[in-house]
RNA sequence: GGCGCGGUACCCAAGCGGCUAAGGGAGAGGUCUGCAAAACCUCGAUUCGUCGGUUCGAGUCCGACCCGCGCCUCCA
């Protein structure tokens, strides 16, 4: 049985798709005015690992993620450069691309962009008009809360104690009454703009989140994600839309990570805590280290960045990567006393029911590292039989299915250059010069390379 | 003011009513090694922010208090 917290009813629940086997996956994408920072990529790692999870459970997983590419910070550059809005989307667009790639994020299933669905857009707000839900005024299209009662039932917010206090009339639109929020806002002059029957305009921020991901996934779907400060006000506004418009419930889960704070502060460039995935790589930071570091704490805890824990996640990620090198290329014989058991089959049960209780990742990767001590405490004793170690890497290997930390082929490919140099150690070694294959061995360290003397022959690790 | 989160070993972090408080990192000692590295073995919280309470039994429930943090119409 799979269960998520659910902010909805602020309780763990059992997950029941809608549909028997599939599930409809809503996360809420980039805006694409700038490079997003690691605590965006914590957001969507732990999006990652959900999808990943519902996947190795045998769901079949149609994941939609919304590219918002109008909105006033991309207005705003666009008009900064002097070039046209998608001229200047494209170049993040791309990088958020490259970024997830080397994240390795899996790709979602459709990537709609705020621009190409004006139209179901325009469609939303003329059946909001019609029901009574929507108002124009002065040229722009606002939600009407009074006319929704239901709304405050995420955040828990009550309308009625909304204070008008913090920040009063920061939007310059006449409204009937301030906690209503614009659905379509009235053309600007050198602004992008869209013709329609209630007036040339753009969408506001929240309709996009409605018309895309109900367009994709049907007017009631399993799951939508995002960072908790998303719960208030986009995703309140996105339910009052959508449960307007199609009079029928939004969604059924909704799931929210807690924030990435950076020496326990929030991010800010003023204070250079700011960090992009870009500035990490600049650093020498390799990315899978960073997506190890992420996924590590729970989703629903709020994360610590510093590079003294990425530190940290590196060298357990390590220990990972050191085990299945290890078991690979050991060459097991038939054991007189091979233990009794199946570790691994025990082992890939505790880590997918860990990962079913709201994603458990701590109790997850306890399994994983407790598959590894006693396995290699096997190997250690010579009780480990071939299909046994067989086994056990099966195991990893389903569990990285999720996690996606192990290094891929093409990273242990060794230059040519430094094979040479393991050579002529190797034979320095032989003639017990050990000065030199050690003056060998450090030359390789400086250029990342870790020499490894074992019974059965050198071995080499990369390092970063 | 409203809503909410967290404080468990040197660091990160599970556990949320009941066996000796997971796991990772760092550290100490040992085995192995030409030396290292990796791996293995051993050792690290009589104690879970503080003080009360409930209970046969409490990091785990209740209350108060002390810290740290988030949101309350830009935000992952």
């Amino acid at each position: 049985m799979i269960r998520f917290y659910n902010t909805l009813s602020g309780r763990v629940e059992e997950f029941k798709p809608v549909r028997s086997g599939q599930v409809g996956l809503y996360t809420c994408g980039p805006t694409v005015y700038d490079y997003p920072h690691i605590g965006n990529y914590r957001a969507y790692i732990f999006e990652d690992l959900l999808k990943r999870f519902l996947l190795l459970s045998g769901f079949k997983v149609t994941h939609v993620m919304n590219i918002t590419d109008i909105d006033d910070k991309t207005i705003k550059g666009a008009k900064a450069l002097g070039v046209s809005l998608q001229d200047y989307t494209k170049k993040y667009i791309e990088a958020f691309f490259e970024d997830i790639k080397v994240l390795r994020i899996l790709p979602a299933n459709y990537y709609p962009r705020a621009t190409e669905h004006i139209e179901d857009m325009v469609k939303m707000v003329k059946g909001l008009l019609a029901k009574g839900y929507a108002y124009p005024k002065d040229g722009s299209v606002y939600f009407s809360l009074a006319k929704f009662p239901d709304y405050g039932k995420l955040s828990k917010i009550n309308k009625d104690e909304l204070k008008a206090g913090v920040r009063v009339e920061s939007d310059e639109y006449e409204k009937e009454s301030v906690y209503d929020f614009v659905l379509w806002k009235k053309a600007r002059p050198d602004e992008p703009s869209w013709e329609t029957e209630f007036g040339a305009g753009r969408p506001g921020w929240h309709l996009e989140c409605s018309a895309m991901s109900t367009r994709y996934l049907g007017p009631t779907f399993d799951i939508h994600c995002g960072g908790i400060d998303n719960i208030f006000p986009h995703h309140e506004n996105e339910i009052a839309q959508s449960e307007a418009y199609y009079g029928q419930k939004f969604v059924n889960y909704w799931l929210h990570c807690h924030h990435l704070v950076v020496d326990g502060e929030k991010m800010s460039k003023s204070k250079g805590n700011f960090y992009t995935l870009r500035d990490l790589l600049a650093r020498n930071i390799n990315p899978v280290d960073l997506r190890f570091f992420l996924l590590s704490t729970h989703y629903r805890k709020m994360l610590n960045f510093t590079f003294d824990s990425l530190d940290q996640a590196k060298a357990s990620r390590q220990r990972i990567i050191d085990f299945v090198y290890e078991l690979e290329h050991q060459p097991l014989t038939e054991v007189s006393q091979p233990q009794s058991g199946s570790l691994a089959a025990a082992a890939l049960t505790d880590f997918t029911n860990s990962l079913a209780d709201d994603l458990n990742i701590s109790a997850a990767l306890a399994a994983l590292f407790e598959l590894i001590r006693e396995t290699n405490s096997r190997l250690a004793k010579n009780e480990l039989s071939p299909q046994a170690a067989s086994q056990v890497l099966s195991a990893i290997y389903e569990m990285d299915r999720v996690l996606a930390v192990l290094p891929e082929e093409s990273e242990e490919e060794l230059p040519a250059g430094i094979l040479t140099k393991i050579e002529q150690r190797e034979q320095a070694r032989r003639e017990k010069n050990f000065a030199l294959a050690d003056s060998i061995r450090q030359e390789l360290l400086q250029q990342g390379f870790v020499l490894e003397d074992t019974k059965e022959g050198v071995r080499w690790k990369k390092i970063k």
